[in-house]
DNA sequence: CTGTTAGCGCATTCAT
DNA sequence: ATGAATGCGCTAACAG
């Protein structure tokens, strides 16, 4: 086992209350016996357990985010970004990744209670109110993003609804009439929580409302490039694609060129997140852009100030922008 | 705080001790009280206090892994499938990245061990004696993956000097006489543990060695587009490109297509790890591909074998194929 | 079968 | 300025 603060006791020759004293700097020790202990304590290479240490003290140092994949760039930049600030103020960083299963996520979630982490930043499947209770029960801080939850916790993300109203208006503004908006299913609503893709459907709906002359069909099935290759062959007039996430966009752009239909001069195609694998695809797909680094780090410094007892703002959005791009 | 084992029994009229063999399903208890002390048990949601527990278990079920990145998908999958297997196995994962920074990577072993991880897979940047000594010191159990360290570190990855060099034959076989080989710089040596890179170059010595008739160069400059090109031009008949990253291969392609330089009619490309973003690139790029979910779980198993004291290979390799795709 | 006791390593209050 | 004692919540060995 490793060296205990016992251990210096006796070796120091004094009782463990004046280790502590020495090795947590607090008053009532004299400079000569604080510097032996310390030196004795350096050359063992103590390092105070800690899991006693923060059963005793009641906090972990320690923050749990919960994400649902890492694989989307998206996630695996703002877990860099949370973690870079939970560092900076002291805190270490737990990551569980539910992969989109509740049950999982319960499990995850429990475990990250279990190990007493200070606070969670939870980007949740679950919802409604037996779940929001149960976190609610735990008396740990929680901060939400992505996807909402409609108890006391704070949320930091961007405005979806804005973000889309705004896209749409772009491809209003380029004089695009026909519209196919390609979003993930809603049909799961009630099953889980899918308030990001509802909020950006919202946002359609507003604008589309604002535009009248843009016409506009939805494609949510899990097939949508068919659905989509359905609605082109029957469709008159240039039409754009607008996709609530890059991925779509590039696998319909995959699927353009091996139809060898030109983008943008037959078809207009947009995408939302702005992933750092656009550097790679011609042509240079149009998109929604926002700093999930900044997200990531508000999030950290948001759960913080909430562990700290500092109030926080009950929701807390990031500049979104659109980015040209030459696909409309 | 929450409810402890202490309260139960007092609710239940019994001590501690006959609590704790009811919860931990001990001999030497009346299946009524068992039953009793289970309900209530239950019944006030209680759940073992994970830090108490661990301090006098002496474990905590949980494993440590360090990576440098997790952007690279190659690294996030390996993460996924590393975590499942640990998790079908009971152990819950604790992930940190060094962003190739020696020192962060050392800070972060050691909250791993702060944290009485049972175990750690390491893709260590640190390399020489006093760091192999100081993880031996810890005597927690470790695995290395990726970059190899000289102690007795059971290793387990894909055996990279035979897949660059399977690599290099395969453009032989398909006529090259001219091969540009890029990859990370090696003048780190010596500062940072480049193992991969290093075996690969020995792959690719190894291989030209076997292949007189194909002349080769080596570009490892971070410019290495600028190299290419002043190659390029210089160059008579055509050439073979292959890169040890798919990620630079994809970084050439781009500048091929901009330079109008069609693959693989003037320029032959190859790339290695057949990472997913493939999917969405034309033409095919011809890569080398492993599986790199089975490095992860075996990685895990390999680690947890460990922990629990059983015997495991040294190293431990995972079987690679060329993917000849449509750029060569 | 069940109660008692001790101890994991540390922090902290009260004496001295 | 230092020692002694108590407790965090749990496990385990020993009594009875």
């Amino acid at each position: 086992m490793n060296v205990t603060s016992k251990q210096i006791a006796e070796l120091c020759g004094v009782t463990r209350g004046t280790v502590d004293r020495a090795l947590n700097n607090r008053p009532g020790i004299r400079p000569a016996t604080r510097a032996k202990i310390l030196k004795v304590a350096e050359e063992l290479g103590y390092r105070p357990h800690f899991l006693a240490q923060s059963l005793v003290k009641g906090h972990t140092k320690t923050l749990g985010i919960v994400l649902f994949d890492i694989q989307n760039q998206i996630f695996s930049q703002l877990f860099h970004a949370f973690e870079a600030e939970a560092r900076k103020q002291g805190y270490f960083v737990y990551l569980v990744l539910s992969n989109r299963s509740k049950e999982l996520e319960l499990e995850y979630i429990n475990s990250l209670l279990d190990r007493k982490v200070d606070g969670i930043a939870l980007l949740s499947i679950n919802e409604g109110k037996k779940f929001e209770s149960a976190l609610l029960k735990s008396r740990t801080p929680i901060v939400t993003f992505g996807n909402r939850i409609s108890g006391p916790f704070p949320y930091v993300w961007l405005n979806d609804k804005q973000a889309i109203s705004d896209a749409v208006d772009h491809l209003a503004g380029l004089g695009y009439r026909q519209l196919i908006y390609v979003s993930l299913p809603l049909r799961r609503r009630g099953e889980e929580n899918i308030y990001v893709p509802e909020q950006r459907y919202a946002g359609l709906l507003e604008a589309c409302g604002r535009n009248p002359d843009l016409g506009f069909k939805v494609v949510m099935s899990r097939e949508y490039i068919a659905e989509i290759s359905a609605l082109y062959e029957q469709s008159r007039g240039k039409i754009a694609i607008l996709c609530s996430s890059d991925i779509y966009a590039l696998e319909i752009l995959k699927w353009l060129k091996a139809q060898k239909i030109r983008v943008p001069d037959q078809v207009g195609l947009m995408g939302f997140d702005n992933i750092d694998i656009l550097n790679y695809v011609n042509p240079a797909l149009a998109t929604v852009d926002y700093n999930v680094n900044e997200i990531g780090a508000r999030l950290a410094d948001t759960l913080i100030a909430r562990i700290q007892g500092r109030d926080v703002p009950d929701e807390s959005f990031i500049r979104h922008a659109i980015v040209p791009g030459e696909s409309l």
